[in-house]
DNA sequence: TATTGTTATACTCTATAACTATA
DNA sequence: TATAGTTATAGAGTATAACAATA
């Protein structure tokens, strides 16, 4: 029984692999990968509830408390009481947030010329455009991870 | 901050969908990705101890014990005393573990082929020499995930 | 003493469901 | 009654360390 060759294990041994070594990357900033991803989210989606951007990352509300809880004991989040209706929050980046998370981006992109290193310019045009398209045809959503999803 | 369009954050994306996706296609057979991993390399490894496969896998040992468990109650694993040092064991794939490998193997080569059904063939070709060289230059051993390591 | 495998334990993560306050 | 957010809780997964048998 040989060794998988297939592009889906691939895929998956490259991304995990690739992730550790982000999430390693991140580790002096004191922040893990998904947190860059709800910085992100935040920042694309200032002023929207807790369970709005819950709902776009597939994440569960009371997962969601917790998550914004760790940015918000960071100080890179602030909950403003939304005065049209109080039971719902509107989540805004603190100057603070927004240096974390450009300084994330710019390790997102030393990373990124790492894993491609192995590849010519040309190649790794190539790949970014195969997997965009993939990425597309599978409608995964642009930036939103599927470990944040729960299944079912 | 615009969404990343990053190769790295596409691998990891595309990677975890696809895991997702596999995990499903096997869950009729009540296995899991990494029970297929396993058998595998149980199937490479005949009659190889726990904690050689562990070590290659890098997987903990007390980790393996509940790991193998889970096949050899499935009567798809054997243990059998080494003889030679009877605090080993040598480990043996079963006729039905070899019928439930061969099996999940159909339903991985399935898997990729819905993966990259929105690619040409030759596109397929091009994507699978690119992540294969990636894979390769990253040290990464090929058919063991690095989702079964624990860091540092 | 060292090594293979096992068990006990403690810790983390997460989903479900009950709860509160507002609507 | 319904919804946003929260808390309580229980289950799964996993690593560490202590342990038994064998070397």
């Amino acid at each position: 029984m040989e060794t998988p060759k297939g592009v889906a294990f691939l895929l998956s041994q490259l991304g995990a692999f690739g992730a550790q070594r982000f999430a390693e990357r991140l580790r002096p900033l004191e922040i893990e990968p998904r947190h860059v991803g709800l910085l992100r989210m935040i920042s694309a989606n200032e002023g929207a509830s807790q369970q709005e951007l819950g709902e776009r990352m597939g994440v569960v509300p009371s997962r969601m408390v917790s998550f914004v809880d760790d940015l918000e004991k960071r100080g890179f989040v602030e909950r403003r009481r939304n005065p049209k209706d109080r039971r719902a929050y509107a989540l805004h980046l603190t100057g603070k947030g927004t240096a974390m998370l450009r300084q994330a981006m710019l390790i997102s992109v030393e990373h990124d010329e790492e894993v491609c290193a192995p590849l010519s310019q040309d190649e790794r045009d190539v790949l970014a455009q195969l997997l965009s398209r993939l990425s597309t045809a599978h409608d995964l959503i642009p930036g939103v991870h599927p470990g944040y999803r729960h299944l079912r």
